[in-house]
RNA sequence: GGGGCUGUGGGGUAGCCUGGUAGCCUUUGACGUUUGGGACGUCACGACCCCGGUUCAAAUCCGGGCAGCCCCA
């Protein structure tokens, strides 16, 4: 019943989540180890879920909002990258310069951390009146954070891939209007394609994006407690435009300098995914990701195989358009094939077999409960998309009860410990100072996630300053 | 940043203490018998993380590196 232990997953999710997170990222062949501390090799598995991102993000983000993909430069002349003091003090730590002899000539490079700087040195020759605005780019690119905590797989690598949003608006309303709009839609593309249940919400000061006037976030929130920051658009104010020197001609004939924001998401939500919906025999994908929404299954048996072939080519064929997996090969026994497109995350299953055929139906089982149904052939149009988007909803809606179920209020320090104890996320009427902040992360290890965008009655004072509440702020560790 | 653990074919491991033929399970390839939850037989392929030291001899002992994991800050 247990299988062969070498090829499945060994670890359990409940007892050691990292191992069995990082088993199934290996083991789905989703991702490899590389060389290099910190990098990782996306392999076609993996790299298909991202593709369907990519997709799915043209559709709902770039496509609506009007805005254009280009390509900038990975190498950042150091001059650009300070320009900016706080978002240069931010990023400094974790930036790997190119210091060879390659640029004994010139000034040092930084490997892109995010692009703000090389972007903008562009706009501000781009942008002159403001017939130029708004200006909507996004790039699909890979970065570079020498990180010095542990890395893990997806979630926190040295190298990611991401997309980065960089638009410039005339007014202020404009720009803060489409910031939110942007997180608003990455919500979307969390919950309804990935099947992971999200916060949204507005960023403390001392979490903002370094150089931002304000950050949004979406966080998702993690089977073992931790919040995951899963997607961020951050309102750039004038900051950037008047450092970079990006001005326009105003409808009033005078200079202005205009509004910015820049928002990404990366391969880190691949990791959510992961994390979210898997489970102990490996990989669960909702449908939507799924390269292959489903594997079919001939049982071949001596003797019957012709007719049982021949109905599963029908099948195959009249299912196209799941991008199916046909299965016949005769080197593994049925249970073999089953285990290893669990291992892989195909969300749906259709045996057929001698049985099936005497009734006119074939077997489905779905990857998520395993729970099987039987549909007759002449049904499975209608049947297989019913039940796809049934897997689709009910993940993330176990997912969201899981995360609801998380979240307790607390009044008081020791309900806040007791609430990180028992890995809560927490939310708490607070003061919103930084100082406060940093002590409660002291204490208790717990960072702020966002202050969410429902109104909210504030009551109180602060349970570890003392100092009058002014804010409903989520508490959590986080990845 | 501090501490700990680990590294043997593709995966899981034995051997390491006490130096001397790298064993097992699984995967992979071929053939045959099978096939409703990881089938069986026969044959074959495949490994000691890297660099240095000690030694007649190193997977094993010593030093350094690299990589992964865990705990604490």
């Amino acid at each position: 019943m247990e299988g062969k232990k070498s090829i499945g997953i060994q670890s359990k999710k409940e007892e050691d989540l990292s191992k069995w997170y990082e088993e199934v990222c290996l083991k789905s062949e989703l991702v490899e180890f590389a060389k290099v501390k910190g990098f990782m090799v996306i392999r076609p598995r993996g790299y298909s879920i991202w593709e369907k991102i990519k997709e799915n993000f043209e559709k709902i983000i770039n496509k609506p909002l009007g805005v254009k993909n280009a390509y900038f430069p990975i190498l950042i002349p150091e001059s650009f990258f300070k320009k900016e003091s706080e978002h240069a003090e931010g990023f400094t730590p974790e930036v790997a310069w190119i210091d060879k002899e390659l640029t004994k000539d010139s000034e040092r490079l930084a490997i892109r951390p995010t692009s703000e700087t090389i972007m903008y040195n562009s706009y501000s020759r781009w942008i002159r009146s403001y017939k130029d605005l708004p200006l909507k780019i996004n790039q699909w690119c890979n970065i570079v954070r020498w990180e010095t905590k542990a890395t893990r797989l997806f979630l926190r690598t040295r190298e990611f891939l991401w997309q980065e949003g960089h638009n410039v608006y005339e007014t202020d309303e404009e720009c803060e209007k489409e910031t939110i709009e942007i997180i608003k839609r990455y919500k979307k593309i969390s919950e309804d394609l990935l099947g992971i249940p999200v916060l949204v919400g507005k960023k403390s000061e001392k979490e903002k994006f370094a150089g931002a006037k304000h950050t949004y976030t979406i966080e998702a929130f993690m089977p073992d407690g931790k919040a995951l920051q899963c997607g961020t658009s951050h309102n750039l104010g004038q900051g950037f435009a008047k450092v970079f020197g990006i001005s326009f001609l105003g409808r009033d004939e005078k200079k202005h300098f205009p509004f910015q924001n820049s928002w990404g998401l990366s391969t880190r939500l691949i990791g959510g995914v992961v994390m979210t919906h898997s489970d102990n025999s490996g990989l669960v994908l909702p449908p939507k990701v799924a390269e292959n929404q489903l594997v079919i299954i001939p049982l071949i048996f001596k003797g019957k195989e012709k007719e049982v072939l021949k109905k599963s080519e029908e099948v195959f064929k009249s299912l196209k358009k799941f991008n199916p997996i046909m299965d016949n090969s005769e080197d593994y026994s049925p249970g073999y094939k089953f285990s290893e497109y669990e291992l892989k995350g195909i969300p749906l299953r259709i045996e057929i077999g001698p049985r099936d055929l005497e009734k006119g139906v074939v077997t489905l089982v779905r990857r998520d409960t395993k729970e099987k149904s039987e549909s007759k052939i002449k049904d499975l149009q209608k049947e297989v998309p019913k039940i796809l988007e049934r897997i689709q909803k009910d993940l993330f809606l176990k997912a969201k009860k899981r995360m609801e179920d998380s979240i307790i209020k607390v009044k008081t320090k020791e309900e806040f410990e007791e609430g990180m104890k028992n890995k809560k996320l927490i939310k708490m009427d607070w003061c919103g100072k930084t100082v406060c902040e940093e002590k409660i992360k002291d204490e208790t290890g717990a960072t702020t996630r966002c202050v969410t965008f429902e109104k909210k009655k504030i009551s109180g004072n602060c349970p570890f300053c003392s100092e009058k509440a002014i804010e409903e702020m989520y508490f959590s560790r986080s990845y």
